[in-house]
DNA sequence: GTGGTCTAGACCACC
DNA sequence: GTGGTCTAGACCACA
């Protein structure tokens, strides 16, 4: 499950998190499991994956509730949404521009890889 | 000038150099800027030029002559082209994809962006 | 009701039952409400507040009555107020003067302000 | 130098250095010393220097020059100065005013303990 | 049961 | 040299 080697594991944890949200597998003041859980469940570190708890926490998706667990925080589903879609416009997509007109890859290029990948997952 | 804090500041450099070639700013058998000019314009350690160097001399893009300095090997640009197209094709726009479909982003919507900002460099 | 994140919430009930007692709100052999009514009121655990209750006995406030609850001890107004008003002089108002020094901020910057949070009450 | 056993000492580290800041022990771009360098001074594990750090980060007191170390941040004298002073009026004060109503002390009182603990410090 | 803090120590990438 | 991540394991307070 935690495959990549570059990116810290309580990153890769935290954004699996987010998308598990996006996924609607958690909804607004549902629980989610708690670190030993989680810990168990990825074969990490409970410590890492507190961290990751932290991080959601700073961006608002998650809250606590003391001596009970962390419970997703209403809202989240579209804050994760909203902020992941502009940074996918503006930086993904900005990124993606600069290299095709770096790469001389036309527009028509493009469509047809991305249209291939989505076919892939049909 | 190097602003992003995630990726090395020495492949930021590299990947600065091997842009500057695509452009054409620098031909095969050029002579490129000494470590210390570099270090001096981006205002990093000249052990991180070195490194970023030594990056790109493994990538077969550079090559030294002792005592004179680094050149850009003769077929650079076309090595990098082809290299960076594979990876753009492969893995950034496999994201891309991945990221539509997690966000519900319609491809008229990246194409309409990215057209934005295409037409924002004319 | 209950805000504060870090002081621990049987804490912060017991602070508030001291202070009802403080304001005259329950007198000698008062019967305080039920351990429920509060878990109740204040939306916390019963555990929580049996908590608080147990402190407020171990501190001479309260006494139990078997099968009959909670009752305001004799002394309890004279003994809390002792308490406090010695806390209060010795390490608030130590802790305001540190402050006070490292902000470099006068005694009539501070009088002024307090005596505006009491106007305010009236 | 840490003493205190109720707040935790990744806390206490960074009000330390805070203050430090405020007392002029160092300045805007001075760099403080390593993780590893306060580690050893008070005697407390690396981790928990780190995530003094961290906190100092999140506030915009230091930031950090990648291989480096840590820096203090320009402007962050007078950040933490206002910060303080903020906190101190609206909270400590308030608390204060609510104690002085709540146990019937003067002002009086209060400025003379005051004076006390600041005729101490001469 | 829950989270939270801390240690000791390892290992790594980067400058 | 610098920071950063991670583990294993302990210990504690709180609900």
């Amino acid at each position: 499950m935690i495959e990549n080697q570059t990116v810290p594991i309580y990153t890769q944890v935290a954004q699996i998190i987010s998308e598990d949200i996006l996924c609607g597998k958690w909804k607004s003041d549902d629980r989610i499991p708690s670190v030993r859980d989680f810990a168990g469940q990825y074969e990490v570190n409970p410590n890492t994956v507190m961290r990751a708890f932290e991080m959601l926490v700073s961006q608002d998706v998650i809250y606590i509730k003391r001596g009970m667990g962390y419970y997703v925080k209403s809202g989240a589903y579209e804050s994760i949404l909203s902020h992941r879609k502009e940074a996918f416009l503006n930086n993904t997509l900005s990124e993606v521009a600069h290299q095709m007109s770096l790469l001389k890859i036309t527009i028509n290029e493009v469509v047809e890889q991305l249209n291939k990948y989505t076919d892939e997952k049909i």
